[in-house]
DNA sequence: AGCATGTGTTTTATCTGTAAAACACATGGT
DNA sequence: ACCATGTGTTTTACAGATAAAACACATGCT
């Protein structure tokens, strides 16, 4: 263990240390403040949203793992289930990957598993022998039912840090930034 | 920090409220609506923020691979190689573990892989012969430097669909959240 | 009917991350 | 000095994701 690095800015020579958001001292705050030190031309804007939705995310998809854990299922598992909830229909396996925005392979492998344990069934079309048919057993919508509550109990809880208000204009802002982030994806594929 | 716009639907029981979020079509919106629909009396609100983070996330990343890409690095490289220059000293790998938020073990091969393209170097430490101290080479710091110019640059087009004022509001509300679970992590393990 | 083409799904090869164990070493007590 | 214990790092075994190819079938043209 070495003490020489008891401050996190090691090298703070010119007095630019701005003083915007000392007061919210969190993680992402300090890598900015870092990369201002050392490239102090950059706008380092975009870092303070996008570093902050991805660190949040992250801590985030960890927490909820916990409730989805005790029931014995990963996040993409529940994501999948939830889609045959929540839709109250079949979905073929093309509509649930577009459905939990991941890979048609990586639906096959997690219909496989779901069937094993008896959460899913599937059938084949009668008219187009390709397309197949996933459904919830009634085993898959009781786990479902059970856990969806907890997990939106358990997310309650998490937010609870932030005051009503606050939530509704995160949610307000960040429904703003998805809408047109979703909408717009497709026009900066080369851009710089 | 007032949202500006129409209010969001936070805790609308009625079922009449799909006009408010039909300008801001995100599919999160139709998510929590298929929800609601199958079980009226949960409340949705933290799908609405928590959802909606999750979605930006994973399609903020992978619009952000495209720069990187092109320099032939995948995020997690990118955040140790930047954890490196924005720091400005050597860091050990267990530094580099709690700076870029991944496990010791997703470490050591990110740096076996850097080391091998001459991207990062090792030395051991002369006193505790355990660990190990890592820097950027020459052209490491120099891929750095010439790739996060790009990035910021590709993030900032990516929020421009945000209002400057919406961006500095999402951004102190991000701040917000991530600074009281970073603080509060530890406390709701089991709770629910 | 026969064939080219497109679409829905699965398989294969490969890669990355993780948990748990193994390993290497320092430290403190005896 | 020796040993128990703790810490930093690496290895191992394995689960999960992806891209690309393979596959199965429908559809439309001739």
């Amino acid at each position: 263990m070495t003490a020489t690095n008891g401050t996190p800015a090691a090298g703070d020579a010119s007095g630019t240390s701005a003083r915007h958001e000392a007061s919210t001292a969190d993680t992402v705050a300090a890598v900015v403040r870092q990369w201002r030190a050392v490239h102090p031309g950059l706008d380092t804007g975009p870092m303070e949203v996008i570093g902050r939705i991805n660190r949040c995310a992250a801590l985030l998809q960890q927490a909820e793992d916990a409730p989805l854990r005790r029931a014995g299922l990963s996040r993409p598992e529940f994501d999948l289930l939830g889609a045959l909830r929540r839709t109250g229909h079949e979905l073929t396996p093309g509509e649930l990957a577009r459905e939990t925005f991941s890979s048609g392979a990586a639906v096959t492998k997690r219909i496989k598993q779901l069937t094993g344990r008896g959460l899913v069934e599937r059938r084949g079309d009668t008219r187009d022998r390709r397309v197949a048919h996933v459904r919830l057993t009634d085993a898959g919508r009781e786990l479902v039912d059970g856990v969806l509550p907890e997990q939106l109990a358990y997310e309650t809880a998490v937010l609870s840090v932030l005051a009503p208000s606050g939530r509704a204009d995160l949610a307000g802002l960040l429904a703003e930034l998805l809408g047109r982030l979703e909408g717009t994806m497709g026009a900066l594929r080369a851009g710089g």
